[in-house]
DNA sequence: ACCTGAAATATTTTT
DNA sequence: TATTTCAGGT
C-alpha cells in the first residue's frame, strides 16, 4: 500500500476514513464516494495495525460485495479472500454452517428460494383445503416473510381477526414443515442467527471478539432483523461504520426500514454523523434534476448534493410512438455515441421492470451490439436447472420432500397424482419423508406391482448416485446424474435446445466452483455448492463473449453503479411509478427515490424515454408520461421530437417473401438446433436464398429458410 | 396415467 | 402476451 493513497480524498471523506471514535454514521449522497470511503477506511485501519480478520463488511447485494472486494484488493495489493465481506444472508449462512448444532439445525440444512417457498406454502394450503382463489399464495408468503423479517415467530404472533388467524395457521404449519424437511428460507437465515445470539452468549461473545470492526453499506436498506443482527454483534469495544443514504431507500417492499438510520443515532448517542454531499459523478444539470425531484419527498433526513462540475448536456426526453420505437431510438443513440468515441461499457439501459428488457434485447441483437442483461430470469431459477438441482439435493439430503416431489416424475416414469398421494399418506402416517415413505411402501408391497417396480428403480437410481458421491468429483457426479436419469433425452422432446445447453452449463458451473472452494469431503462440497447457488444467483445467461458490452438492468439492480451515458426507459404512469405503488403515499415516495437512483446513475448524459402506446398484456394501451418527468425543471430538458410524426412501426424493416417463405428483418425466428435468433440479413435468390440470423447463444449464422420457424 | 388444447390468470423491485 | 392450470379424451 502506498502512503499517499489518501491524498485524493476530500476533507469530508478524509474525516470519515480516519475517524478514530467508536461509531460513525456516514450520510452519503449518490456519487459522493460511498464505497470509496469504506474501502479506504478499511485500508486505513489496516495501516493502523488492525488485523484483517477482525473486520466484517456487510453489503446488500452480491454485486456490491464483489465490487468492494475488487476495490480492496486493488488498493491493498494483498489477497483479501479471508476477510469477511458479503451480504447479510451470506454472513448468516456462514455462521450457521459453523454453529448449526447450537442453532438447532441439521448439519445439511438446505436453503430454499422464493419459488420453493411458494411451492411449500401451496402444498400446505392444499392439505388444509384452503381455497387458493380466495387466499392468494402471495398473501401467505408475504405474511410469513414480513413476520420473519420483523423477528416474529408464529408462536409470538397474536391474531386480531379471522384473516390473521388463517394466515397464522399456515405460518405455523410452514415452520413445522421447514423444520421437518431441514429447510431454511432467506429470512430464516437471519432470524436463526439472531436467536442464536440471544440464547447462546458464548457464540455471541466469540463473534463480537472476532468482528471488532463492522461496516455496513447501504444501511437504509436494512430491515428489523438485520438491524438486530448488527446490534447483537456490537460489543462494548466494537467499532461501527455505517454508510447510507435515505434518499436511496428502495427496498421497503421487502421490509427495509430507512428509519433505522435515525434509530441508530438514538440507540448509539455517541455515534458521529458525517455528511458527504459533494457529488463527483454527474454533471451539474443531472444533479440539479435529481435534487429538484427528490425534494418532493416529505420524509427525508435532509441532504443536498452539489458538484463542481460543469452544466454538461441537457437531459434528453424522447417521446416514442411504441416500445419498438423506444428501443430503436436507443440503438440509434448508442451507435451515435460509439461513433463519437464512447465505449459500450460506458452505456447502460435501465428500466423499472425486467420484462421491459425483451424488446430492447431483440433490437440490440439485430444491430449486433454486444450487451449483457443482469437480473430477470435467473439461471438457477430455470425449470430445467431446478430439476437437475433437485436430484442433487435429494442425493445430498434424502428427506428433501420438495425435491422428491419435483423429480419423482421427471423424466416421466409413470408416477402420477394417485401414487404421489398414496406416498404422501404413508409419509403422514409414519411422520416421515417421502423418500422414507417410498422405502416403506417397497417393504410392505402396498401398491400395484407395476408402480412398485417403478419405485424400486427410482430408489436404486438415487442410491447409485449416493454411492458415487465420494468416488466422483462434483462435476462428474452431476454429469453422471444427468446421464443416468436421461434428462437430456427428456428435454430434447420439448425441442428447446437452450434447455440442454443450460443443463450442460451446470456441469461447467460446478467445475469452476470446485476449483475455488476446498472442503474436507465431497458431500460438504456438494452442500456448499447448493447453498452457493441459492444465495448467489449469478446470471449465467451471458450472451456476450466480448469484454465490451452495453449493460441492461433494472434500476434496483443499478444502485451503486455509474455509467457515462444512461437511458431510462418506460417513464410512463403505471409503469414508473408502478401501478401498484400509486395507491399509497409511502410507496409512491419510494418510487420517487428509485427515480432519483436512476437519474444519479448517469455521469455525463441522461436520456429519458416514454412511449405514447405500449403493449400491455397483449393489448395496445394509450400511455401517459410519468409524473416524475414533470418534476424536472424545464430548463434542464431537451425534448427530442425529431422522429415524432413520421416514424411508424416496422418503418425500416425490409420484407423478403418468396413463394414459400415470408420474412422481415428483425423478425424473431427459431432454429431446431441454434434456438432463438433475430433475422439480420437476406442473401441470394430463389433456391440459393438464405437468411443470416443472429442467434442468442450462437451468434450470426447463415441458415436455409426451411429450417426456420416463427416464434 | 398421460396428453392435449382450452381457459384462466397474472404481470415490480431481490436475498 | 406468456404462462400456468384445468378438464376431458385417450
Amino acid at each position: 500500500m502506498k502512503n499517499d493513497i489518501f491524498s485524493n480524498l476530500n476533507s469530508k471523506q478524509l474525516q470519515a476514513v480516519m475517524y478514530t471514535g467508536q461509531n460513525v454514521l456516514i450520510l452519503a449522497g449518490a456519487g459522493s464516494g460511498k464505497t470509496r470511503v469504506i474501502v479506504y477506511r478499511i485500508a486505513w485501519l489496516l495501516s493502523q495495525g488492525i488485523n484483517i480478520n477482525n473486520i466484517l463488511a456487510v453489503t446488500f447485494t452480491n454485486k456490491a460485495a464483489k465490487e468492494m472486494k475488487d476495490r480492496l484488493e486493488k488498493i491493498l495489493c494483498i489477497p483479501i479472500n479471508l476477510m469477511w465481506v458479503g451480504t447479510f444472508h451470506n454472513l448468516a449462512h456462514k455462521l450457521l454452517r459453523i454453529h448449526w448444532k447450537e442453532a438447532e439445525l441439521n448439519k445439511n440444512f438446505q436453503i430454499i428460494d422464493t419459488n420453493d417457498q411458494i411451492k411449500l406454502i401451496k402444498s400446505i394450503c392444499h392439505d388444509y383445503t384452503i381455497d387458493i382463489n380466495l387466499w392468494p399464495i402471495q398473501q401467505f408468503k408475504n405474511f410469513i416473510n414480513i413476520n420473519k423479517s420483523n423477528g416474529v415467530r408464529s408462536n409470538e404472533f397474536i391474531p386480531t381477526n379471522y384473516n390473521e388467524e388463517i394466515l397464522l395457521k399456515i405460518y405455523k404449519q410452514y415452520e413445522i414443515v421447514c423444520n421437518c424437511n431441514n429447510f431454511v428460507d432467506f429470512n430464516e437465515l437471519l432470524l436463526r442467527i439472531c436467536e442464536l445470539f440471544k440464547k447462546n452468549l458464548n457464540i455471541k461473545q466469540l463473534c463480537r471478539e472476532k468482528f471488532q470492526y463492522i461496516f455496513v453499506d447501504e444501511f437504509q436498506d436494512t430491515n428489523k432483523i438485520q438491524y438486530t443482527l448488527i446490534k447483537e454483534l456490537l460489543g462494548d469495544n466494537s467499532n461501527l461504520t455505517i454508510v447510507g443514504d435515505d434518499d436511496q431507500s428502495i427496498y421497503g417492499w421487502r421490509g427495509a426500514n430507512p428509519g433505522n438510520m435515525l434509530r441508530l443515532s438514538h440507540d448509539y448517542p455517541n455515534i458521529h454523523t458525517i455528511r458527504l454531499e459533494q457529488n463527483y459523478r454527474s454533471t451539474f444539470n443531472i444533479i440539479s434534476a435529481a435534487n429538484t425531484v427528490i425534494n418532493n419527498n416529505t420524509t427525508r433526513l435532509g441532504k443536498k448534493l452539489w458538484t463542481e462540475k460543469d452544466k454538461g448536456e441537457l437531459i434528453t426526453i424522447y417521446t416514442a410512438s411504441s416500445e419498438l420505437d423506444e428501443a430503436q431510438y436507443i440503438i440509434e443513440k448508442i451507435q451515435f455515441w460509439i461513433k463519437s468515441g464512447k465505449k459500450l461499457k460506458d452505456l447502460a439501459i435501465l428500466y423499472r421492470s425486467n420484462a421491459q428488457s425483451r424488446i430492447i434485447e431483440e433490437q440490440l441483437l439485430r444491430s449486433e451490439i454486444p450487451y449483457k442483461i443482469y437480473g430477470g430470469l435467473r439461471f438457477f431459477e430455470r425449470a430445467e436447472i431446478k430439476d437437475v438441482l433437485a436430484y442433487i439435493r435429494l442425493i445430498a439430503n434424502n428427506n428433501d420432500d420438495i425435491s422428491f416431489e419435483r423429480i419423482i416424475n421427471i423424466p416421466t416414469r409413470g408416477i402420477g397424482e394417485v401414487t404421489l398421494k398414496a406416498l404422501k399418506n404413508i409419509a403422514k402416517q409414519n411422520k416421515c419423508s417421502l423418500w422414507q415413505a417410498t422405502k416403506i411402501t417397497l417393504i410392505n408391497q402396498e401398491l400395484s406391482k407395476r408402480i412398485l417396480q417403478i419405485l424400486q428403480k427410482f430408489v436404486d437410481l438415487i442410491n447409485e448416485c449416493i454411492n458415487r458421491i465420494n468416488i466422483l468429483n462434483l462435476s462428474s457426479l452431476i454429469s453422471y446424474i444427468i446421464d443416468i436419469t436421461n434428462l437430456r433425452e427428456y428435454y430434447t422432446k420439448f425441442d428447446r435446445q437452450s434447455r440442454i445447453e443450460n443443463i450442460d452449463e451446470i456441469i461447467i458451473a460446478a467445475e469452476q466452483y470446485s476449483l475455488f472452494v476446498q472442503t474436507s469431503n465431497n458431500l460438504s462440497l456438494l452442500q456448499e455448492f447448493l447453498s452457493h447457488i441459492s444465495l448467489e444467483s449469478e446470471d449465467a445467461s451471458d450472451h456476450c463473449n466480448n469484454e465490451n458490452y452495453v449493460t441492461l438492468m433494472s434500476m434496483h439492480a443499478a444502485k451503486g453503479l455509474e455509467f457515462s451515458i444512461v437511458f431510462l426507459c418506460g417513464m410512463e404512469e403505471g409503469l414508473f411509478p408502478h401501478i401498484k405503488s400509486i395507491i399509497n403515499f409511502e410507496s409512491l415516495e419510494e418510487e420517487r427515490r428509485l427515480f432519483y437512483v436512476g437519474i444519479t446513475r448517469a455521469m455525463d448524459k441522461l436520456y429519458m424515454l416514454y412511449s405514447k402506446k405500449r403493449l400491455v398484456y397483449g393489448h395496445k394501451n394509450e400511455r401517459q408520461p410519468s409524473r416524475f418527468l414533470s418534476e424536472i425543471p424545464l430548463n434542464l430538458i431537451f425534448n427530442d421530437n425529431k422522429n415524432d410524426i413520421q416514424k411508424l412501426d416496422h418503418n425500416d424493416m425490409k420484407l423478403c417473401s418468396t413463394k414459400n417463405y415470408h420474412f422481415y428483418l428483425g423478425q424473431k425466428v427459431v432454429h431446431p438446433y441454434f434456438g432463438e435468433g433475430i433475422i439480420n440479413k437476406f442473401e441470394g435468390e430463389g433456391e440459393y436464398f438464405s437468411v443470416t440470423v443472429n442467434f442468442r447463444k450462437f451468434g450470426k449464422k447463415s441458415i436455409l429458410p426451411k429450417y426456420l420457424s416463427n416464434k
